[in-house]
DNA sequence: ATATATAATAAGGAAAGCCTAATTATATAT
DNA sequence: ATATATAATTAGGCTTTCCTTATTATATAT
């Protein structure tokens, strides 16, 4: 198996982890990856031979030890490529993450590093995500659910969790709800969690679906 | 056949026809690529359908006007990420040339033209090598052979045409010999075109087949 | 508790890209 | 001009990664 796509497979099954928690199914997997589910069971007994993986045939997978170093070092050069793109080419942070994808795997453990000298080793990606440092530690991050924003106070967000989705970033990028734009809760809907929040001079109402992926740090 | 190495059979079938003339022979691209002569035959015969190359088995291969305009393209990709690597990651231009490969092919038009931007356009990779323009256009390349500098005159060098040798580029950065050197000419030998020069306070003298790989620009 | 639906795995097969060994074409030397 | 050496191609096979179809395991509803 190729080392590409050892490294595709340990990558969702860490952000899949993080999203729909452990153990991951093969569905799942399936799904993002874009396979069937029969090419995903195969892959995971052969990466659980690699010990990359823990692998519970009809329950799941989980990341080893070895399997998260590993991935922490992708999102670590997928999320340094992410802030280049952003910052230097001029590329929108809604749109950065499919060219990172492309630049990552291709990356030499030199060119990481220097990369990071480079950005000045930067503490979050444009979707507000923690970057791993060069020891792999993920720094503490901030930011609570925009749930938790209390009507009519105000808060910056800090991160969007969901950077896969081009079309909710793109949706979320029109509605001004950006990383580091300052908004205002106007209204929370007890019944369905549905939120209106005012974002620059517009006032717009989020499901709470879209808003699960919302983090903000509260303003006074 | 994946796009990756419809690629890196163009672009390799594009430097040994500077190198070594055209039509390209089998066993070249076998030596380069490093897989056997069969493959290649294969592959060539597969490339010749997409009408990228024009193939005459037992005779050779070029590339065709759409195999040349891909291969411009990869050149490109792979020039830009060589300066980028070079001038802001401070990575040797003796260096530069496999993290490049690594790169170029999973460059998209978009971040190739906003790199481009970012550089500022830059006429010549670290080697001295011209960079096809947005419409893969090759600039005019300056340069003459180092042959064609006489004995005590001085030149500067502008290029250096082997890319891929690292052991040779390793050499000739430890000499001194680098783009943007200037160096004088101490002694030709006609009997088998040995060449003694002065880069910086030391002298050095390098081979004929070395030698052919040094452009200069000569300096009164 | 059993029938049914859903999810996961196993079996078998295809395409890509490589290999080695055997064959065929071209070049070289006498 | 022919024998020999070299280069290129064809034939047949292997591995990786995917697929579809069939089977098996788990979850759900009555």
């Amino acid at each position: 198996m190729s080392r590409q796509t050892i490294e595709e497979y340990l990558e969702t099954i860490k952000t899949l982890e993080e999203m729909e928690g452990s153990p991951v199914k093969t569905s799942s997997l399936a799904r993002v990856l874009a396979v069937s589910a029969a090419s995903v069971s195969e892959m995971l007994q052969r990466l659980s031979e690699k010990e990359m993986v823990k692998y519970t045939p009809y329950s799941g997978v989980s990341l080893t030890e070895r399997g998260m170093q590993q991935a922490l070092k992708l999102t670590r050069r997928h999320r340094l490529w992410e802030v280049f793109l952003n910052r230097h080419l001029d590329i929108g942070w809604e749109e950065v993450y499919d060219e990172a994808c492309n630049l990552e795997h291709n990356t030499s453990d030199l060119v990481a590093e220097k990369l990071a000298q480079f950005l000045e080793n930067p503490a979050v990606c444009p979707h507000g995500s923690p970057i791993p440092d060069s020891r792999l530690k993920l720094p503490d991050t901030s930011g609570t659910p925009i749930d938790n924003v209390i009507k009519g106070k105000k808060a910056r967000i800090v991160r969007i969790t969901n950077e896969i989705n081009a079309e909710l970033l793109h949706y979320l990028n029109e509605l001004g709800i950006v990383p580091g734009a300052e908004i205002e809760v106007i209204e929370k809907a007890s019944f369905d969690g549905t939120i209106t929040i005012k974002a620059g001079e517009s006032i717009k109402a989020i499901s709470a679906d879209v808003a699960s992926f919302i983090k903000v740090e509260l303003l006074t």
